[in-house]
DNA sequence: ATTGTACGGTTGTCTGATAACCTTATATGC
DNA sequence: GCATATAAGGTTATCAGACAACCGTACAAT
């Protein structure tokens, strides 16, 4: 048989690149909502594929909601308003530019999240919070342990302001955000810092317990720059 | 004709069913992260099914994150952090508290996304915006070109950033809100109050050209609070 | 005009086989 | 002895072809 080498080349899963191609397709318009997709058998001549990654690649697009199946019918782009899930590739992040932009995308909601939660903390947050400080100061380095009580703070944080999309959200770019430093850098740059984000993040509790949002979103805010410094980017905050 | 009843009903989406079925054993604990799954054949044998039907649930968890899978190794589950999408099932967003709650969390990115786009946009961006801004004025009444016109003006604020994740994450919250409405109130509340809209379109528009953030991020915050109460919202803003 | 039926097309599922890949164990060369 | 190369077995990835379930339409029968 003849490799046809005009076909992308196999670096990473067949069906979810085609289904990214044919995604893309729905995306830039190209196939209008409501409209037909080809049929599977065409699709698997067209991409040069077998039946089955092509099934494969529709079935990830109706978990996406951009497609519907019907059977007997055939497959529908669905209108752009179906889709219900939003996705990030962790590789993206590994490009530095895209580290910081998901960085400033973070920065607002976590500082409107410390004033909400300032707010609407109940005693049973502040002990929560208070649990999360513990394990970062007993703690001798930014060990994997440091770096979990890290992500727990904002967390709850998050959590505090009884907002369920805050803590969704938050919660969600954070995770990428640490697992995007954890990778890319080696954890011993950060041992020597981890007094300063104890210190912040103690600054930020006490403005929580005293129930000022104005200064848990100053604390916040300078919190969130200083890591941004420490990390090297380069954000404008107003 | 004789119905077979042993069989389970055939209602909805075998690979569907389960997938669900292998997911809550991960949620629920009973296949702790890191595990490895059991293979495709013993899956299938186990629930009665093909292969095909186990892979394509399979490809489903590891589109929502539970699970990781290696050629020639196997499928194991993954932990909660490394689930890489984020999805708000449009249901949820009928309960008035769950919607007031996603707005909110659409405050502070939308004014940063304001801000960011005063410093940022290109002209090609100011006239995209006003071409945006020429379909609302364009429609007599809130239909249902309005409605869209305004979700492409906030869209194209986002894009102004020239930072991919507020086009990403604004873009899907803001869609999710405009859903939410047009399918809880009738379009009719709206089409006395669209002149309104368009006024502080035109004054966060005229902010932005003036590349002045802080008074885009006024303008905005502004129209959003009047959004928020003439949808009978209560928000705290800061 | 309404109902029934046959037909072609499409997705859903099944079966079996082959390729690509990983892990482990064994053999080989030094 | 030790490191490297090779072979073997198991698992997922992909392929190929078939049948089942279902849908829409056209046409015949009443």
């Amino acid at each position: 048989m003849v490799m046809d080498f005009s076909q992308i080349r196999r670096s990473e899963h067949l069906p979810a690149r085609i289904a990214s191609q044919i995604g893309r397709e729905i995306s830039d318009g190209r196939i209008i909502a409501g409209e037909k997709l080809p049929t599977e058998h065409i699709l698997a001549k067209t991409f040069g594929v077998s039946r089955s990654v092509v099934r494969e690649a529709i079935a990830q697009l109706r978990n996406e909601g951009l497609v519907e199946t019907r059977q007997g019918v055939g497959a529908f782009a669905t209108d752009i308003e179906h889709r219900h899930s939003i996705r990030i590739e962790q590789g993206n992040l590994a490009d530095r530019v895209s580290f910081q932009s998901l960085f400033q995308l973070r920065l607002p909601l976590e500082i409107e999240a410390a004033g909400l939660a300032a707010v609407n903390h109940t005693a049973e947050d502040l002990s929560k919070l208070d649990e999360a400080l513990e394990q970062m100061t007993g703690g001798e380095k930014w060990t994997e342990k440091g770096v979990l009580a890290d992500l727990a703070f904002h967390r709850q944080i998050a959590a505090s302001t009884h907002n369920e999309y805050f803590l969704l959200f938050l919660g969600f770019i954070a995770e990428r955000i640490h697992l995007a430093i954890n990778t890319a850098r080696e954890a011993a740059v950060l041992t020597e810092i981890v007094e300063v984000t104890i210190a912040e993040h103690l600054s930020i509790r006490d403005a929580l317990a005293s129930r000022d949002p104005i200064r848990a979103r100053e604390a916040m805010r300078h919190h969130l720059n200083g890591a941004a410094s420490r990390l090297n980017l380069q954000l404008k905050v107003y």
